[in-house]
DNA sequence: ACATATATCTTGCTATACAAGGTACTAAAT
DNA sequence: ATTTAGTACCTTGTATAGCAAGATATATGT
């Protein structure tokens, strides 16, 4: 996989599921990797990231299965960065698809 | 305009436009700023970069309204790599989308 | 002579992803 | 008891690609 297509998109797509319920580290490495690649190496420092800016805030809780997990919830500024980063993901893959469709024809 | 996003898919783009026809580094900025926003510091490293791995050759030619253009025309090599990468962004853009859609029933 | 548009290229910087590794807890197998 | 495997966290060093800002040079019009 592409490793370049990735950048900046990760962000996306870890806001997007915290949209939907809190994750922890490990658990978002698992549902991502559902449908792209992607390493803890990665996963890590961006969460980190994404704390320093204040779009998501921690807690810690307990496991029966292992050490503590650090759940990572969104803070409205990170429901609103998301928001914007959404419509800025579908304007940006309309115009390269505008770019490479307009010469599709003959594929 | 996020520039994460782009990583990667100017070359994707570049080598699509160049599937129509042969253009020069200065024409080429200004195609794909229809459509992104791209500039030169990019477009001419990555350019000499598509040279170097073989995807494009190179020619001169004279032009009347300034300097001359390097023209830049898709090798066999190219066309494969802009097969594969197209496929490529295809897959990975659904994949994003099925990590964002799965979840936007509420937006 | 000067400004503008065309056209090329380079330097230094930034951001993000990855591989490879380390730490530590739990439970099951040896 | 010790090892192994799964879970769960994190860091360090490297690579890549895009950008801003600038340099260089040609052609045309003022």
């Amino acid at each position: 996989m592409n490793i370049q297509f990735k950048k900046g998109v990760l962000e996306l797509c870890v806001l997007a599921l915290l949209e939907e319920k809190d994750y922890y580290g490990y658990e978002l490495v698992n549902e991502i990797s559902k449908n792209l690649d992607i390493s803890e190496g990665t996963i890590y420092p961006l969460l980190a990231r994404l704390r320093s800016e204040k779009y998501v805030t921690t807690y810690l809780k307990e496991s029966q299965e292992g050490p503590p997990r650090k759940y990572y919830e969104l803070t409205s500024t990170g429901k609103s960065v998301l928001k914007e980063l959404k419509e800025e993901w579908f304007q940006f893959t309309d115009s390269v698809n505008r770019i490479l469709k307009g010469r599709m024809l003959n594929d």
